[in-house]
DNA sequence: GATGAATGAGCCTTCATTCAT
DNA sequence: AATGAATGAAGGCTCATTCAT
């Protein structure tokens, strides 16, 4: 019975699909929430609503709040650990760090819970602290420091230093998206919006540039257009 | 009766002292937890055990764990208010700001739960970020953007930046210690250890030096003693 | 699929009923045990005990201790208002009189704890007094003095002593129920036995006949069958 | 030193009264609450606050929230009882219980909390109903009931209602001050005011009469001027 | 897969009671 | 005698989780 098994076939891929579909609501919904509220202040009911689920349905899909909670992180880092694995092949100069920082702010502007969410579990000096730090934070400030220590122009700065210049850039980036309510409630401008995203990008490229003059110099020499990327 | 009353009073100035010591271990306790789970997460109890009381008696001091909340907020940022003020007596220039920055780091040194209690209570979107946004954030932003608009050396930076060059010195601050169990956890030294804050001020100073190169080298051309440390 | 559908609002209907009785099982135990302890000094876990449910699962079912204490209230409040109102479309004389009483002692057999607990509530001076008296207590009080002013036997009594007599109604007959326990305790039958209800019921009867000597005379000749008991 | 003595002697006696002066400032707030919200219900804050002392000074005075309970209990029963012996000695007819009546009412009077303390004691059937029963209820009830026996004119009831006669004199007596917060609530006039209570008291003396028509007429026969009391 | 009902554990808060002063 | 501080024991209510349907 060729047709029935089609049809069964064809009813589990819709299935599946329905599945994937409500696990990513129930994601999308878990992190927002986690971001604001953490994993022990966040209450599974409210998940449940924001998805527009029964509470109890999350557990068909996740055996538990932390185990959901894990999954969102989990979620969220890889993205980052996939980019900088792909930009780990390229070549380590000025251009390669300004593209990175700005692929980087392009997918924190899809997901602007995440930083949130990492800064808080930083802050918590809870059980996933290390994990987050082996997996995500730690290769990105190596990276960054890295590109720092082959640069060509030497930075004038006290010996150790580095690594607080690669924080600059996280603080920059990562923490742009953390404050984003302070920073909406005080500016006129909403700092997750695409334009005050993209200014930003632009400000933290500009901080470079400021930081590398030589660098900044002979980028433009090789492009006198203007890259306007 | 002279020794009565020098002796009821005594006591009463005693008993007096022994509350007030009291109620500064409490806003300790507390402060150092919620800096780590926020409101939400925090339990009275873990604050009473941190206290060393039983957790009924915290009730003698607060009517409730967000009165005790509001109270560590207000004793945080009290001081730094405080500190504003004081500067905006003195005058508009790079040396002011950088004396500015010193000074907050100084005093983000002494307290160092500060900066993730706000963080935690920025990211949460609650009831108290209006309030913070209105006597801490907005005062420092806007002194800081005012020293920037009132500085010789105009940064040539788009309009709308200045505040983001203002929110930059606030990542490099109290983000620094807001992340620190974080860089801690990746990096080898201790961010808020006595080293890791006088490094980070130093840094920051660098930062500003680097942004206004005439206005550096003008302060440099008047301390003749040099100040380069 | 017509059996699916059958079968699920079978399910449906058995689930609601099974709602509504474990909601009627609720609404019972707080009677009893409100009707002795009162609101304040009743404990949750008491009224859950007595349904054999977890103290959880009343929330469930009523949002806080005082809406359940609300319900129970209204729940035994209306009967009584229904009852007045039947009665109000009657004509008002002797007969009719009697017939409210028999009726209202009857109502009241069948819940012997309503007696006690708006008595308690009456004693309390809470904040559902006032409710108390005007959805219930005034309109028998008023009944009952319209009834005994239309009476074409008037009662040789000082002026504004109307509702006295109409309060003796009141508290022989929810009296009788509200001080059962310690009259049981003192005499050897019980009040709210079946028989003591009997017997209470017919001798307010008595009392309305000896304080209206005219009228039951005429009552008594117009039932020549007599039902003296 | 006999004046030291006497001096001591003084002071000593003055320190009883104060003592004795805020004993029975207790026993007074600690009754108004207590017929309020019951044992229970009550909270021992509340009665000191009422009294104008702190929480912890009553347990200089009494050992317990229960102990001052029972001694609340214990000082308004006494007088009852007492004046139950005193009226045990004179003779059992219609004027004799007519004062009896009065009497009752008359205590009350100035103890209007004690009806509604009792009454909450009878529902709850708490640990004191049965020494409530026996120490003051059965007598006076034995009392009256043997008072009704004795009248040489016979009540035409059933048998064994004559403690139902008895209980409504209870009823329109004690009843009277504990639904006090109703009626007033209900009626226009206050139920303990110095006029309410007459008012009740007289009527409690017309239903007595319109019970025993004859000794009525007896009695008013050998008083031709009437009886105002 | 989805849900309402149920529950044990735990949380915030209150309360009766004790103690040092 | 009087009080503020302290506490163990609840008390009302919430929550994560389970289960029957």
């Amino acid at each position: 019975m060729p047709d029935e098994n089609g049809e069964t076939q064809t009813a589990r891929a819709a299935q599946a699909e329905r599945t994937a579909f409500t696990e990513k609501a129930i994601l999308d919904a878990a992190e927002a929430v986690f971001a604001r509220r953490g994993l022990a202040g966040t209450r599974v009911r409210e998940i449940a609503e924001a998805t527009g689920l029964n509470g109890a349905t999350l557990y068909n899909y996740y055996p538990s709040k932390s185990a959901l909670y894990e999954a969102v992180l989990e979620r969220g880092v890889k993205p980052l650990v996939d980019l900088l694995e792909t930009f780990s092949a390229g070549p380590r100069e000025l251009e390669t760090t300004r593209a990175l920082v700005a692929e980087v702010m392009c997918h924190l502007a899809g997901h602007p819970n995440f930083s949130r969410l990492i800064y808080l579990e930083a802050m918590a000096e809870g059980p996933y602290l290390s994990t987050l730090a082996r997996k995500w934070f730690r290769p990105l400030m190596e990276r960054i420091i890295g590109e720092l220590k082959d640069s060509p122009e030497p930075l004038d700065l006290e010996d150790g230093m580095l690594p607080l210049v690669a924080a600059l850039f996280i603080h920059a980036s990562f923490g742009h998206f953390a404050l984003a309510p302070l920073l909406h409630e005080t500016l006129d401008t909403d700092p997750v919006s695409t334009e005050g995203i993209e200014r930003q990008t632009r400000f933290i490229d500009t901080l470079i540039l400021k930081m590398f003059p030589l660098l900044a110099r002979k980028a433009e020499a090789s492009t006198p257009e203007g890259v306007d990327d």
